[in-house]
DNA sequence: CGGACAAGCTGA
DNA sequence: CAGCTTGTCCGG
């Protein structure tokens, strides 16, 4: 019996013997790779997980018994789901066995289907022909057209669609037309969506296991509604895989390794042989490399955006540089109902505009920020530095955009005449205001709003990350998640000096292929994902394991830095980059490596 | 990882 | 040379 302890350190595994007595009553039956085990390990006693059975042990070596057979673990394919991850991640086998452990010792899998009993709902299987029938009355109430409308994205195994849908859809017809299939792994970001569309398909008769909880229950076979981790819950009969908001960066572990649960579960669908699905209102640039895009109509998408209206801080008295546009107070007045106004201080970055045309100072090709820095402007990055020249007007005079938030809430009370509250990260409990002002916090924190203005949209388009447009174009549909479509009278304001860019343009025609397009080449160009790999790699034992990694001398692989600390290692494609990662020793000092970052 | 053991440093 | 720190190796 092979066993991998759970130490993440040792990261070594361990022959044992099965001890005689496990033989005689069943508890042998019941050990299988996965199986969490208890063992003694140089005088200590260790839990860890079976990673091999029936394998030779290594020669001249008294094979100890197992101590106690736990209970169960991740099945055979989701061990060898972890490893994969563990090599796709840079990480450590544990890491991910702890992700996909349950988080109480299970000894049998719970309520198979065949045995009534567990209380939440029938075993009967969803004939999506005639709803589930609950005391005379018919549960679904659908049309055959939008009960079919997503069954042929399940049609063929193997297949990878990538689906766009309008930001305020919910997913929940895609999450049914899986579940119609089979037994389906449904993941999503937010824990409160995964109860709601939990409880949906509770309601029209399907065995459903939320997440990590029920994992027992999934272990006998269920539809699986989960957050992230729900991608290494044990599923039997998987039929079928969804990724619900496939853009959000909550789908990616904090902590390394940083595996995202899409691509987890991409590849568990490739594994067993399943459609998947990926879900998303401004899918990313892999979502589109790794699956063939379905759009819902063209009407069906613009409805589902709310309207935007976009406020040129260009045009109304550059010199003040205030906070509020021209038209905005008009545009508050005109809510009825709730109004989020975000400002993000998230970017501490401060930026410049000319005093006389109010032309934002940035790099020649628009992506970055300038800095005044010794009477010069230079590039936030450094990449580039020239005199203090506005680009648009060549006026030598520019002035400071900084601007706080608290002030800005007493300037907002002042300019709609009513009190405003304030929402942050770390605010206890919310007021009922009608306006509430606050950082990103308020498109999380709030379950919907009338309208959301952000007051300065600059601060995300300029921020000088890779992936800052798809990133802004993302906080965009989150806000218009919030408002809904314009049909119900949702609205976004988007105050900017960039009322062209391409995040903003897709905003307002309700068409993110707009951003998609320019990011693809844009991408390609200058060789970053998903048409290249990246790691990150920082920590105090950073600087050793990059002199490891170069004596390994991969040419496939580029190394850059340091910058802070930090290098950013690039290649063309996974492969060299990850075993070149996987074959290095690690130094004993802390090493953080991040593949696929997403904020670099 | 944590224990065992060896080699290296310090103080009287 | 005891007593302590630091490094290296090993566990099944």
């Amino acid at each position: 019996m092979r066993v991998l302890p759970d130490v993440v350190r040792l990261d070594k595994t361990f022959d044992y013997a099965v001890p005689a007595a496990w033989h005689a009553d069943g508890r042998a039956d019941r050990l299988a790779v996965g199986s969490i085990v208890r063992f003694t390990l140089g005088g200590r006693r260790l839990r860890g997980w079976v990673t091999g059975v029936g394998v030779d042990p290594p020669p001249d070596v008294e094979l100890q018994p197992l101590a106690k057979l736990t209970g169960m673990g991740p099945p055979a394919d989701v061990v060898g789901l972890a490893g994969w991850a563990a090599w796709r991640w840079a990480g450590r086998t544990v890491h991910l066995l702890r992700a996909a452990s349950p988080p109480r010792a299970v000894t049998q899998p719970a309520g198979a289907r065949t045995v009534a009993g567990g209380g939440d709902g029938p075993m009967r299987p969803y004939d999506p022909d005639t709803g589930r029938q609950e005391q005379g009355r018919r549960v679904v109430a659908e049309s055959d057209g939008s009960l079919r409308r997503y069954d042929r994205l399940f049609g063929r195994s193997c297949s990878v669609t990538t689906l766009r849908c309008p930001p305020a859809d919910d997913g929940a017809a895609v999450a049914r037309a899986a579940a119609r299939r089979g037994d389906a792994l449904i993941v999503m970001p937010a824990l409160a969506d995964a109860r709601r569309i939990a409880a949906d398909l509770r309601r029209l008769g399907v065995r459903v296991a939320l997440g990590l909880d029920d994992w027992a229950r999934a272990a006998a076979g269920a539809t699986v509604v989960g957050t992230r981790t729900a991608v290494w819950v044990p599923m039997p009969r998987l039929a079928a895989v969804v990724v619900l908001d496939e853009h959000s960066e909550s789908l990616q572990s904090e902590q390394a390794p940083t595996w995202n649960a899409r691509d987890v579960a991409l590849e568990r669908a490739r594994r067993a042989g399943v459609p998947a699905v990926l879900v998303s209102p401004v899918p990313t640039l892999e979502a589109l490399e790794a699956g063939e895009l379905t759009a819902v109509g063209r009407t069906a998408e613009r409805d589902g955006w709310p309207a935007v209206d976009v406020l040129d801080r260009r045009l109304d008295d550059p010199v003040r540089g205030g906070l509020f546009a021209e038209g905005l107070r008009d545009r508050l007045a005109r809510a009825s109902g709730r109004v989020a106004v975000v400002l993000n201080r998230k970017g501490r970055g401060r930026l410049l505009a000319c005093k006389a045309c109010g032309e934002l100072a940035r790099t020649t090709d628009g992506r970055l920020p300038m800095r005044l820095l010794d009477d010069e402007l230079v590039a936030a990055d450094g990449s580039e530095r020239r005199p203090v020249v506005c680009a648009g007007c060549g006026s030598t005079v520019l002035r400071n955009l900084r601007m706080g938030v608290t002030r800005a809430r007493e300037d907002l009370a002042a300019l709609v005449g009513e009190p405003v509250g304030e929402l942050t990260a770390d605010t206890q409990n919310m007021g009922d205001e009608r306006f509430v002002i606050g950082t990103e916090a308020v498109l999380w924190r709030l379950r919907s709003a009338a309208a959301v203005v952000f007051l300065d949209f600059d601060q995300e388009l300029l921020a000088p990350r890779q992936r800052a447009s798809e990133q802004a174009l993302a906080l965009l549909a989150r806000a218009a998640r919030l408002a809904g479509g314009r049909r119900g009278g949702g609205r976004l304001v988007v105050q900017t000096r960039q009322p062209d860019h391409p995040v903003v343009r897709a905003a307002v025609l309700a068409d993110p292929s707009i951003v998609a397009d320019v990011e693809r080449q844009r991408r390609r160009e200058l060789g970053l994902p998903p048409y290249s790999a990246q790691a990150k790699i920082s920590g105090p034992g950073a600087g050793a394991f990059i002199e490891s990694l170069r004596e390994a001398a991969e040419t496939a692989v580029s190394i850059r830095g340091p910058l802070d600390g930090q290098f950013l290692l690039r290649a063309a494609t996974h492969e060299p980059l990850l075993d070149l990662l996987a074959g290095t020793p690690r130094p004993a000092d802390r090493l953080r490596v991040e593949v696929d970052p997403l904020r670099v």
